[in-house]
DNA sequence: AACTATTTATAAGA
DNA sequence: TTCTTATAAATAGTT
């Protein structure tokens, strides 16, 4: 368009149509830009090179995302079918995973049972009771390890105790009026802890958060493996 | 750019601006059509006037979802994302739904029971239990049902039978050749009945389906309401 | 990247 | 919307 006339067919010389792509690509996008001010118009460009490198103009006042959404409620969502049915197919598994599931949870709570044979249903009572079984097992074992971990707990409060009793009466042998303080100092010392108190304590609890009493029936998470072991080294000791 | 200068900043007069946004949109679409050809490049505009028009520009040699699809792999953001989130959340939640259910079937199956607290054991097992008499219960009813299908079918079978030799009888009276014929007819003829015996048949079966041996144990299939008055008006009758 | 002769785009008017 | 046309802008070829 200067300084000759030029045909509009594919520049062969690789240079010179690297060199035209560059200066054209900025006179596009420029005018772009004009249009999206003069005229209040939203535009997106994406261009893409003969050696595949992305260029790209948005608009200010827009968001390449929002005009691919206006477009593709424009122009409908055939384009991304193949996005969808994927994802179309796994929902679809999905639901009859779960359908599949409720149904067994309905038979297993007697519900559904049409679908039963006799047989099935003679399989299902077993399954069913033998689950029981180990139910009934690990509620035992849920209320003795309770037990044992209320017993611990008392066991360590008598401890406590002990120690105190022992201190306080070594202490006193030393300085009559050790522990009949007047209240002026913290929390700690008005229970009649000058010090160390709190540190027997933490001494001889256990490490961790088994301090539930039994009655709160929150069981104690126990990892199937771990817990045994702890309740073994736990009786041992 | 002609008939003088003007400043890049938007067009007030509505008219006008509709003119030039027609006149600039052929232009720019020209521009990219030359750029396509000339340096063999791929160009997508998608542009929306401020009266919210789409218009597109697309390079013959490509497809505006093969340029978005390059697009998203370049820049490396889902864009698809804001049309699917929904679809997203839906899957989502269908798999937590699933992942729930099988952990309630675990339970019920005595696993994964390390979540359970002391008081939901003692529900799970009562809520167990409770399914456990209700498929016994639901069972031993099977089995009585099939019971009373085979002797029904018996029933049925002495009853053909009697008519057989009733009939077999009563045409000897008037034939005494009459069923001593000569294997030459069909299926039917071969077995000794000239007619209407299937008839009979058909007049005392059960109107359905409920005709499994009990000793197939396939459990006809009940339709909780449905196979209750089958049943009472089968007793009845 | 800068220059510039020339082509192309387009603003305003019809 | 399209045509016209004077003029602004873009750019091909060159440096």
């Amino acid at each position: 368009m200067a300084r000759g006339k030029i045909q509009i067919k594919k520049i062969e010389n690789q240079t010179n149509r690297q060199v035209t792509y560059s200066k054209r690509r900025n006179g596009l996008f420029k005018k772009a830009h004009e249009l999206t001010v003069l005229c209040d118009a939203k535009v997106s460009i994406i261009m893409i090179s003969s050696t595949q490198k992305l260029h790209e103009y948005i608009s200010p006042t827009t968001t390449t995302k929002q005009v691919f959404d206006q477009y593709q409620k424009a122009v409908g969502v055939d384009l991304w079918n193949s996005h969808y049915e994927k994802m179309q197919g796994h929902l679809q598994k999905l639901k009859d995973v779960n359908r599949n599931l409720r149904r067994e949870i309905r038979q297993r709570m007697g519900e559904s049972l049409n679908d039963l044979g006799y047989d099935q249903m003679v399989n299902l009572i077993e399954d069913i009771d033998s689950s029981l079984r180990l139910i009934r097992e690990r509620k035992v074992f849920s209320y003795f390890f309770s037990l044992f971990l209320f017993s611990q707990k008392l066991r360590n409060v008598e401890e406590i105790h002990r120690n105190l009793v022992l201190e306080f009466d070594h202490a006193r042998q030393e300085d009559p009026h050790y522990g009949l303080v007047e209240n002026e100092g913290d929390y700690n010392s008005v229970l009649g802890f000058p010090n160390g108190g709190p540190r027997i304590i933490a001494l001889h609890l256990p490490p961790n958060h088994h301090h539930h009493p039994p009655n709160h029936h929150h069981h104690p998470s126990l990892h199937s493996g771990g817990a045994a072991s702890d309740l073994t080294f736990a009786l041992l000791e």
